[in-house]
Order: C-alpha cells, then structure tokens, then sequence
DNA sequence: TAAAGTCACTAACTATAGTCAATATATGAT
DNA sequence: ATCATATATTGACTATAGTTAGTGACTTTA
C-alpha cells in the first residue's frame, strides 16, 4: 500500500539524502576523497551520523555512486563520439582514436585521485561497483560495435566473438589504467596505452594472406 | 662507531622485530589478512603496539614485506621453471607455459587472499612495493629472455625493443590478475590469461609473408 | 480521533589504525 | 663505578569508520 507514495515524509527522506550527497560531493571537489571523513560530512548535511549509514552503506559506497553517477555521462559521451565518425572510417583507426579519447578523459577529465578511489573501491570490494564494472555498462556496446565493424569490413579476425574480443580490449585498458594509478605520475598513459593497443590491435587483424 | 655492531641491544631489537613478523605471518596465515587487527598482532608478539611502528611504518607494509619476501621464492621458482625448457624450444610455447605456470601460482600457490590485499596495498600507495613491481625484478629478466629467444628464433617481431614487449606482457598479466581479483570468483583466470595471451602473441610475432 | 505501527533520525557506542611524550635499559666515556 | 647519552619500549592518546538501542514524528487503521 505504501509503495511510490510521496508522503511528508519520504520527501523528507529524500531531501536528507540529497543533502548529504551534495554535501559529500561539496568537500570532495574541494578537499579530494582521502581528506574528507564521514563526521565532516554529516556535519556539513546538519544529520546525524547514523543517519548516514541509513542512506549509504559506506563511505566507498557513497564515493561509488558519485563516480558511478559520473560514469554514465562519460559513457554517454562515448557514444556520440563514436557516431560523429563519418560510416567507413576503418575500424582501427576509430579502435586507436576511441582509446586516446578515453585515456584523455580518465586522466583529464576525472583525474588521478578520483580513478584511484574507484580502482580501491573496486578491489576493496567492499561495495558494489557493478556500474562500472558490469558487462551491461554502455561502454562494452560502443566497443562491440567498434569490433563488428572491424569484422564486416573484412580486416579483424572472425575466430573469436565480437563479444570476446570486447573484453579483452576493455580489461586491458583496465589493465592500464591500473598500471598508472601504481606508477603515477611516472607512467605515460596516453603513450603506453597507444603502443599497447597496436600489439593488441595487430593480433585482433586478419593475418595478411600466407605466402 | 656504533655500526654493524651486534650487541645485546640491537640482538634484542633484531629478536623484537622477528617476534612481531612471525606472530603476524602465524596469524594471517590462520584468520586472512583482513581478520587481523595491529593489536592482536602486538599482543601475541608481547610488545606494545607503539613498538610495532617503530618496526613496521603501518599494517600494510608488514603485509608487503611478508609479500615481498615471499616473491623472492616465487621468482626463484620461475627462473628454474624457465631453465628447465630444453634449448631450441620455440619461445611462443615456452610463453605458453609460462603464463599456466604464473596463473598457477597466483591462484594456488599465493591464493586470492594473499594477491588481492597485495593489489590493494599496491593501489592504495601507503607503502613501497618496488620490491613486486619495481622493473629490476627478476620476473623482468625472466620474460625478457623468453622474448629475445623469440626474436632470435625469427618468430617475432623487431621493431619493437625486447624491454618494451616485456614490460607490456607483464601489465597484461597484472591486468588480467586486477580483474580476476575485482570478479572473484566469476572469472577463469587460467582460460581467460591463456586466450588473452593469445591475442597478444599473434599481435608480437612476425607477420606472414604478405602475398 | 486515538491507538498501533512504521519509519527517520539521533547520539553514544565499538573497533581499529596510527601517534607521541615519557620511561626503562643498554652502552660508552671519565 | 658513575654519569651522560642513545635507543628500545611503553601505553595512553587521537582520528575515523562503522553499529545500535532508543526516541519521536508521521501514517494507517479502527
């Protein structure tokens, strides 16, 4: 009976944890994820801090859903970066420029600590990180569609799934943007991550006919 | 003067120090890293726990250095694996079995307690792991002479350097062990490293003669 | 509209990593 | 032997994430 009702108080519930994700989202813009504590945040909303764990079920959780919030306008992003490339542009060409656009919004437009947080969060596994993790995100269709297209136009293999070849593009940027996060800032992510995919991308194409 | 001297005080700093690893290592070994608090450590070594920090910089890096330790055999091991191939075996299999070998390791030998708390002591930066990704580790040398033989051998490529093809192996396999470690347990790390591996070895061997 | 029930919220609590000023003890010089 | 110094060690302290029993306000039901 009690269900989708906008009663006095679940709008109260409601405003109490937009509070406190704006609140949260506030100091860590301002101060970085690893100088806000949970009590300077409660403090800023005006609630108590039980009442936060109420709302999030931890402080990664809460971390989580801001990046995870972020992740799907990112995602979005790709998209239509992948659609203003005009129809047959080869494959790799888009595979090489997609990868350059994504390490430049990791590395630019979310930057280092909010990456590294997400990286922790993730292996920390104490919260879930489905959002960004999960093969449904939109990022595996833009690359799948990348891949299909290399494999219409006659130039990537056809012995291993669109779906395959999906994720091992995707876990090696994974893989390389761990490895910056761990090196930081004595890793070039942008170059590393260009050279890498042209070892991947050569083993993705069709050999040249045999002699 | 007071160099390298062993008196009765640093014998006891020495005995200290050993007394708080071996109770740390006893109690990690019993109830998983994350199950074991500084205090139960400090309590079970009979030392207070201020005495702890003066040996150990923070938990984590009593971890690394139990770690650390532990890769030295771990790399020992691969070495004498490594030499135990016959000359003249073609280095994409030795490869191969290499990656099996690695996969086996990390997920039997080591265990997924022991290399998720590592990646997470890697990624979180509290505490020095040169010891497990510094690029002078012998796992380093170990690929590197699989991937010179491949170019002896004529089978791969040249025109990238053995050290570049060697560092971006090694961030392949500790890309693939991140997302083992973050899909635990719904990820094979064995079939999916070796399919990986495939990929990346069709991308790092000579092409075919072209028509 | 009054009683019963549900839900938002509080504040004091625990658990645990890490710090630091004070103390105890070994060592070296006179 | 005695004192001064260096150093190993202590334990009470802070900081912070997370828990829980309790309170009062809102909602439903009779």
């Amino acid at each position: 009976m009690n269900k989708e009702k906008i009663s006095k108080r679940t709008a109260k519930a409601d405003e109490t944890k937009r509070k406190i994700y704006e609140s949260a989202d506030q100091l860590f813009k301002k101060h970085g994820f690893d100088n806000v504590s949970v009590d300077s945040i409660v403090e800023k909303a005006g609630v108590s801090k039980g009442c936060f764990y109420v709302y999030f079920d931890s402080k990664n959780a809460l971390i989580t859903t801001l990046i995870a919030d972020f992740v799907d306008t990112i995602d979005l992003d790709y998209k239509s970066y992948l659609e203003s490339f005009p129809p047959g542009t080869m494959a790799s060409d888009i595979l090489f420029s997609f990868v350059e656009k994504m390490v430049n919004t990791i590395a630019c437009t979310l930057g280092y600590d909010l990456i590294k947080m997400l990286y922790e969060a993730q292996i920390s596994r104490t919260v879930n990180t489905e959002a960004v993790m999960g093969y449904n995100r939109k990022l595996y269709q833009v690359f799948s569609s990348i891949i299909s297209q290399g494999i219409k136009q006659g130039d990537f293999r056809t012995d291993i799934s669109v779906d395959t070849i999906t994720k091992h593009c995707i876990m090696a940027m994974r893989g390389l943007t761990y490895e910056w996060c761990i090196r930081y800032p004595y890793f070039d992510l942008n170059d590393q991550s260009l050279q890498h995919f042209e070892i991947l991308l050569n083993g993705i194409k069709k050999q040249k006919a045999p002699a």
